[in-house]
Formats: C-alpha cells, structure tokens, sequence
DNA sequence: TATAGTGATTTCCTAAAGGAAAGTGAATTA
DNA sequence: TAATTCACTTTCCTTTAGGAAATCACTATA
C-alpha cells in the first residue's frame, strides 16, 4: 500500500554510533585519553602536551571522562599532595577507534596535500 | 637541566585524530553516511530514516560532507527531476572508524544497562 | 618573607551547533 | 482546480562548546 522504501535497517548502526558519540564527541575528549595513555598524568603536563588546550576546559572534560569511568583521578598523599590521572582499563577498549582515526587522519591528510 | 617530562609523542596520534575530528564531528554526519550507504539516496528518505534530523541540518551537512567529497549529489533529468545522494568511494575509507564506533557503541550499553 | 609552581576555579565572552516551525516554488497527481 | 510531494530555505531562538584572563589556596623554595 503505502510505498516505504526507506531503508531503516541503517538504525542498527546509527543508534551504537551515536552513543558513542555521546561519550567521546567534541573536541579534546580523545586527545586527552591519548595524552594520558602515552604517560602525561599530572594536571599540566597534559595541558601542555596538547596545544590550545585551556586549564578550564581540560578540567571540565576530565570531570566528564572520570564519570565515564575512562580516567581515574588519585589524589597521592606525599609531600606535596600530588593529583594524577591515568586511564582506567575501560579507556583501553577505545583503542580500536583511536588507531583507525589515525589512520584515516594521517592518509586524508596525504590525500589532500597530493592534490 | 629544565626537568621536561612531558611526554610529547602524544602528537603523532593526537594531530590526525584531529584532522579527523575535523571532518567527521557533529552529531550527524557519520549517520547521514551511514543512511546514504545503506540505500538512501533522496533527500526525505535520508531525513526521515534518522529519528531527530531536521532538513535545514540535512541541508548543511549534506553541503559539507560534499566538499569533503564523501558524498555525491547527483540531478537526474527525469520526468520529475530527481536529485539524488550517493556516497563517494572516499566514504568507504571511513568505515574501519564507523564499524569501531559501533562495536564500542553495542558493548558501551551493554555495560551500561548491566550494572 | 617573597616568589614560584600546582591544580585548578571563576568570570566574561563569542561562535557554532542545533531545534521548531513555517514557507517556497516547481512539478505531479487526483 | 486542488491537494500533495519534493527539496529545500528562512527565521527565530536556545544550548553548548570553547577561549581569554584573572584569581585562588596551598606548598615549596630562595
């Protein structure tokens, strides 16, 4: 009767790719998870490690990444009092999608300077 | 002398992830390819096979995904005219990052709805 | 005691993203 | 002739992201 021709099975992906777009989108969420991963878990050292980076915002999204249970903050009790982040072992299965953001980055990047 | 310990490497995976940030960012772009992929190929079809879209942001990120020649617009001389979307080879290129993004997106709210 | 560093917070601001709703103009179908 | 469809566009508005700069509490060092 009614002609419906959409092809709704594309929800079967959308709905997983949205919601992780919920957790990682924006800018600087993933760059931090690579900052941390590579060794920077002191408050500045990542801050400077990733450039353009402001104090506010890297305190925001690390807030948000502790409540997604990607990083952990400790609270080193010496002295002086240190802060350190690291990655919990959730952020590792993030991995996947890191490597072949790279990827697809390092060889667009080539596409678009070979032109 | 200056103690630098900040572990700069993070660079080599933090600039192309961004370059690819560039691209892909938003909320709806990975999902406008994913419905063009799958078989949606007119304006409305696309629209209404992703709950929320509206077409003023149809419209802009269709232009955009354009310029990034991921997705071709093509005008059938028909009777009607027709205009048609399709996804560029380049856009295959993107999917090691769309199925990653799926997969985590599946087992994130598994792990989510389990606790 | 003064200075510097650490790990932020606060205030103020702009820009971009995104949503709701209506409209448009050409063509088609009833 | 009227209604509908298609592919948008336009207007208006709210929300969110992000940036600049100053400040703050605490500790260490000179």
């Amino acid at each position: 009767m009614a002609k419906k021709k959409i092809y709704c099975e594309c929800l079967n992906t959308v709905k997983p790719v949205r919601d992780t777009l919920d957790v990682i989108s924006g800018k600087w969420k993933l760059p931090i998870i690579i900052s941390v991963g590579v060794g920077n878990s002191r408050f500045t050292d990542i801050q400077e490690s990733i450039p353009g980076l402001t104090p506010k915002v890297l305190a925001k999204e690390l807030k948000e990444l502790e409540q997604h249970q990607l990083i952990k903050r400790l609270i080193i009790e010496d002295y002086p009092v240190k802060i350190v982040y690291h990655l919990e072992p959730y952020a590792d299965t993030l991995t996947p999608i890191i490597y072949a953001m790279k990827d697809w980055g390092i060889s667009h990047r080539e596409k678009i300077f070979k032109k």
